[in-house]
DNA sequence: TTGTAAGCGTTATCAA
DNA sequence: TTGATAACGCTTACAA
């Protein structure tokens, strides 16, 4: 294969190696990797009691199981995952689905769950749903066949024909994001509309008024605006502008948003952004365009940034630790997944909204 | 299993459901997922046939074919991928493998280069390194057997015993985060030398002569540190303490290697940090112990952060795109792996460093 | 506590 | 262009 390469411009690095001491008579590694019937062959049993050494220790003799793992260990046996899945009907993979994976919160989340499973043997696979129930639909039905360990997804599924092909999996799952009063199976969430209420309450008791909400349309958009919408009605204010964005990705959406919200030609002070990005993205465009914050205009975010307290002026956001999350997540799986759990761990938990004023409502 | 939750304090959301319309005559999922003889015998051919019109279309006649995607479609069947990979010794999971989980860099990348990746159908699977080598060796062993259709690492692989065992796993290989001369295989890469040597020259051009530097004593770290104390000494300006932190997972660490820094009692007018996180603890940590930035203390950092430019003061920094570097190397990998391919991808490439100066130099 | 036999669902190989 | 046969490496079910 041909190699093309763009290099000029830059220096290399130092090369950084290192060679271990490798013992005088170590043999050279087998060009296949080596299968339990090896090391059935040279513990001098069969391969299924080599197969319950390593799965079941307690189902084989001390002393055969000792000379078992020494096996293991010299020849460095790895059991196939693919034949043991095949046979087996279970994977060790432990399957997560992100919303968007440019969303630092839901990588956040995905990845410290990865964190955890991975502390017990599993492997974590990532993809992405896209906010779409067709694409949700072919990540669903791929699992079918990979039959992995356990599910984890950054929100809740809505579809009731993916929550039917989930059932059928008959495996843990781990909805997330979201704090419906029926999981399919197991949940780690936080309340969209007591997030919503919550910044209802505090931009109308900072004194302000003509609201304005962006966020997307549907799923947890839709629920922190019927809690925004509900309270502010509640408290006299009201909602003048709702601007919908789909798609998020970088502060440029944020911007963009905002731009549209003016378009509308209302007037309004204090925007709600359901999304970091988009009131990051509002902040600087607001900014930029010579509106004092919050004299002009108020701004209340909701995420998980931690820089939102960093910026300046500190952004006022309604926060949860999707750091957590995904740590809950994680630890929910594998203690569903041991059979040596007492199962006392709950199996529904709901994060706290937390209020943390910045400098921008 | 027990079910205990703690749900007291908190709203429910409302539930979120949609019943899509379901044909009349739908019949009810089987249980079991289709298998290909499923599909064989309603279309009328044998297995192998079928798998020739999912793999290699050109090689069933089109009548033949079509039939057999009808079936495809109307069973929902989908290969299993153990079974595929166990007979075929190649699957079609991308492994990627993250220095730390936590770090929003390697994140990023690595999820930009599953988006990219899953476009093409191979789905990726996370895991971590920890900056260990006993930890790549048990990563790149369970590869072995799990076969990975390729690999992404973020980082370069400087243990001579782990490259050969990768070098035998004779699949694409991405290394990343540097540029040594002699990558394994394929390398999405910028120089951490000329990020040290960057670094110096910036600060010395703006009047700072008694230098400090914060990073990792292996590996990356190292390189940043030799290219800078190497600009720095032609340049006649000092390094007077070098600060050793191996594990950075929040600003935290930044924090508490600035206060180890004072620990030495040198006196340095600039800081360069090789870390994002640790920039910004310092930053936090010296600003709160009264130090005036840039006038007492510089700061230069290293990173990805795109929100060291909303900072005030706004980071001075050293960046390139971990987003694009992710994308490159998923693109790497499924021009590799796509037969017809024409091999002129650059397999080696170099990204650019770029100062962006802030308001801490 | 250990072993035998069979099969998970696919694809490589060879034959027609 | 299509098919028969066997095998990938493991674990279930059953037997000793």
């Amino acid at each position: 294969m041909a190699k093309a390469t763009d290099l000029t411009a830059h220096t290399h690095d130092a090369v950084l190696r290192l060679s271990p001491d490798r013992p005088e008579g170590a043999a050279a590694r087998p060009a296949r990797p080596p299968r339990i019937e090896d090391v059935a062959r040279q513990a001098g049993v069969s391969p299924i009691t080599v197969s319950r050494a390593l799965r079941t220790p307690d189902m084989v003799s001390p002393k055969t199981r000792d000379r078992i793992l020494q096996v293991v260990e010299a020849t460095g046996y790895w059991s196939n995952p693919h034949a043991s899945a095949l046979r087996s009907g279970r994977s060790s993979i432990v399957a997560a689905f992100v919303s968007n994976l440019l969303s630092q919160q839901y990588s956040q989340a995905v990845l410290a769950c990865a964190r955890v499973v991975e502390q017990h043997g599993y492997q974590l696979m990532v993809g992405q749903t896209s906010y779409s129930y067709s694409r949700e639909l072919s990540a669903i039905q791929s699992l079918r066949s990979l039959r992995p360990a356990a599910v984890f997804f950054t929100g809740v599924i809505e579809l009731e024909e993916n929550r039917d092909l989930l059932r059928e999996l008959d495996i843990p799952i781990v909805e997330s994001w979201a704090y419906p009063p029926d999981p399919l199976d197991m949940l780690v969430g936080f309340s969209n509309t007591d997030a919503g209420r919550l910044a209802a309450s505090h931009l109308v008791a900072r004194g302000y008024r003509r609201l304005a909400f962006m966020g997307r349309s549907g799923g947890r958009g839709a629920l922190r605006l019927a809690g925004f919408a509900e309270r502010a009605a509640e408290l006299g204010a009201e909602i003048v502008e709702t601007i919908r964005v789909e798609q998020v990705d970088s502060v440029i959406d944020g911007r963009r948003a905002y731009r549209t919200l003016l378009e509308g030609g209302r007037s309004f002070d204090a925007i709600f952004c359901a999304n970091d990005l988009l009131g990051l993205g509002t902040l600087l465009e607001a900014r930029q365009q010579g509106r004092r914050i919050p004299d002009d205009l108020a701004l209340l975010t909701f995420g998980d940034n931690d820089l939102a307290g960093e910026l300046s002026p500190r952004l006022s956001t309604i926060s949860f630790d999707s750091n957590a999350m995904g740590t809950r997540a994680g630890e929910m799986i594998v203690d569903r997944l041991d059979p040596r759990s007492d199962g006392t761990l709950a199996s529904s938990l709901c994060l706290d909204l937390e209020l943390i004023p910045g400098e921008t409502t």
